[in-house]
RNA sequence: GGUGCGGUAGUUCAGCUGGUUAGAAUACCGGCCUGUCACGCCGGGGGUCGCGAGUUCGAGUCUCGUCCGCACCGCCA
């Protein structure tokens, strides 16, 4: 027997026993004679002394340890002398009488501890080692205490855990696939799923009323910290739903997940927002509602003064720093410099300082009268002592967007992000689809299974272009502290319906017969009213844990390039596999 | 595809307007140390300053190119 306790188990009560603990030697203290030993696994860290009157040979073996030595110990749990209250297991350790190492380690190339030395790409390229922290432990164990609950909870109402597959086919609207070449099929490829979401559909078919499948999906496209090419989602369908359902089973979940894995309530029923008024007030459709200091539009209130910026906007905005009428014109320029950057884009940036005695100081001073400005600040609702910020611009949702980028900044800066704190809501009433001026065509904003309000049908039946603009779809967003954490969607479940929504985004009968061909044919067979979302796990994840990045909450995740820089992969292949495949490359691959 | 920041010891970083032998901390190795837990003290080894070219009497430092990393924009139905 390797171990009869792991190295946080033992505690005071557990004096007298004596006890075998294997793991790894995270630090040797050596006193002369003495010599203390922290030895961890991932329960915990216990500490093993061997005492100078302990046999030589046995004192060799302790004094001979390095770091990461993986080592069994044999002893007596005794209580400390000096005890240390920040460890669990701080009030004893373990008079040891036998070590056996059980493997040498060489040095590791940054120090394993909860604040590594490391840099992260020298931790992505030793991955192994650094799962072997206290924070990336910690990260996977939230991981899977928050799948446990995921699975708990929906096993309790009903949903069944079913497999789809992995190698299916291309469906080239939306994100880019990763392809996979078929050896028996020369010159095919499978895709690799961007998600479930025709087979989960097939399922509702097939009669699984209640689906669920915590599922690898693929992306081929750029990274970000929130984004890998392979991620996690979990993913829900239901039938015989309306939107309301699907919103209470999922809000229970997530109430749930709150409670069970972080003891946080969260608000009974969730707020909602439409997509409009996310757009409108907050310049995002993944809103921040932690903090206040949302849009206000002084489109109307800016006009008729002579200052052509803002007589020739189609809209203007404005947002309000409480506080920050003390800003000296050094930030503020810094302020003007950073929406001017080519991520925000804002050619520049009008501020109206409200003084405490009611006088203004603005960079628009030379139009605008106190007169003037004092509506403008009406409008904007800003008091005595705040900074107005306005940007302007003749595309309403651009500048709403800046606006809304802008407001996070100072936000963050202001200290009202706090990733302890959460509000999560639920967006609502989005446009079912979006008009694109360079192909001049319509693509779904969700995806063309969604169906449309039922309320709104007349206009998707329409064929003018603003009709077909405001419907409304049966689509919904879980979003929490300015990141999308999930959203879903009504499907359409009617062939003609489906037929007609192919037609609106310019897919004719072949391509659609083509791509969709096996869908469309499926719900000619008697399809329920069916509907469901997806929540991006990793976010979830790390959100719980208070991170902006999915990486730490990924085991072995991808850098910047898509690159697993442990494996270094991708890479080249042998000449014979390519034959067997029958693909010719037209680049040399690198070596 | 683009923007910004970065690349100097095993590691994390400092290194000013170009100027002697490139430093600190930590890690590592050796010695001392019987209650440490960021142990302490003494000593030691360790560098292609990412790579290439250029400017210069002289480049870690300036210029250009290139590679790599991170964040972001585009992209992500």
């Amino acid at each position: 027997m390797y171990r009869t306790h792991t190295c946080g188990a033992l505690r005071i009560e557990n004096r007298g026993e004596v006890v075998t603990l294997a793991g790894w030697v995270q630090k040797a203290r050596k006193l002369g004679g003495m010599t203390f030993i922290d030895l961890r696994d991932r329960y915990g860290i216990t500490q093993l002394v061997v005492e100078a009157d302990a046999p030589a040979e046995l004192v060799a073996t302790a004094t001979s340890l390095g770091r990461e030595y993986v080592i069994q110990a044999i002893g007596e749990v005794v209580e400390r002398q000096a005890k240390n209250a920040k460890m669990p297991t701080g009030d004893i350790e373990i008079k040891v009488s036998a070590i056996t190492v059980l493997n040498k380690s060489v040095t590791p190339p940054f120090t394993i501890e909860d604040e590594s030395d490391g840099g992260d790409d020298l931790r992505m390229k030793y991955r192994y080692l650094d799962l072997r922290r206290g924070p990336l432990r910690r990260a996977l164990t939230l991981r899977h205490r928050v799948a446990h609950e995921v699975r708990n909870y929906l096993d309790a109402q009903g949903f069944m855990e079913i497999e789809t597959p992995y190698l299916i086919k291309s469906t080239p609207e939306g994100a880019r696939d990763f392809v996979v070449p078929s050896r028996m099929n020369p010159g095919q490829f499978y895709a690799l799923p961007q998600s479930p979401q025709t087979f989960k559909q097939l399922l509702m078919v097939a009669g699984y009323d209640r689906y669920f499948q915590i599922v690898k999906c693929f992306r081929d496209e750029d990274l970000r910290a929130d984004r890998q090419p392979e991620f996690t989602q979990i993913d829900c369908e239901m039938s015989f739903v309306e939107q309301e359902d699907v919103l209470a089973t999922f809000e229970g979940m997530m109430r749930t997940l709150f409670k069970n894995v972080l003891d946080v309530e969260i608000p009974s029923p969730l707020p909602r927002m439409s997509w409009y008024d996310a757009m409108d007030r907050y310049g995002s459709d993944k809103p921040d509602v932690r903090f206040g200091m949302t849009i206000h539009e002084v489109t109307s209130v800016v006009k008729g003064h002579g200052f052509g910026v803002l007589d020739g906007a189609a809209y203007a905005g404005a947002i309000v720093v409480p506080g920050g009428a003390d800003y000296s014109r050094k930030q503020i320029d810094e302020l003007t410099e950073w929406v001017k950057r080519p991520q925000v884009g804002a050619k520049g940036l009008i501020y109206i300082k409200v003084n405490g005695d009611r006088t203004y100081k603005s960079s628009i001073d030379k139009f605008y009268d106190a007169e003037a400005l004092t509506r403008i600040a009406a409008a904007s609702e800003a008091g005595l002592g705040d900074l107005i910020l306005i940007l302007s611009g003749d595309n309403r949702r651009k500048v709403q967007t800046m606006l809304g980028v802008l407001r996070l900044e100072l936000g963050g800066r202001l200290g009202l992000r706090d990733p302890k704190v959460f509000a999560p809501l639920w967006i609502v009433d989005f446009p079912l689809l979006e008009w694109d001026d360079e192909t001049q065509r319509f693509y779904a904003m969700h995806h063309p299974f969604t169906a449309p309000k039922p309320e709104h049908l007349d206009w998707f039946y329409s064929d003018r272009k603003e009709d077909l603009e405001r419907v409304c779809a049966n689509a919904y967003d879980f979003v929490l502290n300015g990141n999308e954490l999930g959203g879903g969607s009504i499907r359409i479940h009617d062939a003609d319906m489906q037929k007609r929504m192919f037609e609106v985004l310019g897919i004719g009968p072949e391509e659609a017969e083509y791509k969709f061909g096996f869908i469309i044919n499926a719900f000619k067979f008697g399809a329920p009213p069916h509907g469901g979302l997806a929540f991006g796990f990793d976010r979830v994840c790390a959100l719980f844990g208070g991170s902006d990045s999915i990486r730490d909450y990924i085991a072995f995740p991808k850098n910047n390039q898509g690159r697993d820089v442990m494996i270094d992969s991708p890479s080249g292949i042998d000449q014979a596999q390519l034959d067997e495949l029958q693909i010719a490359l037209t680049v040399k691959p690198e070596a």
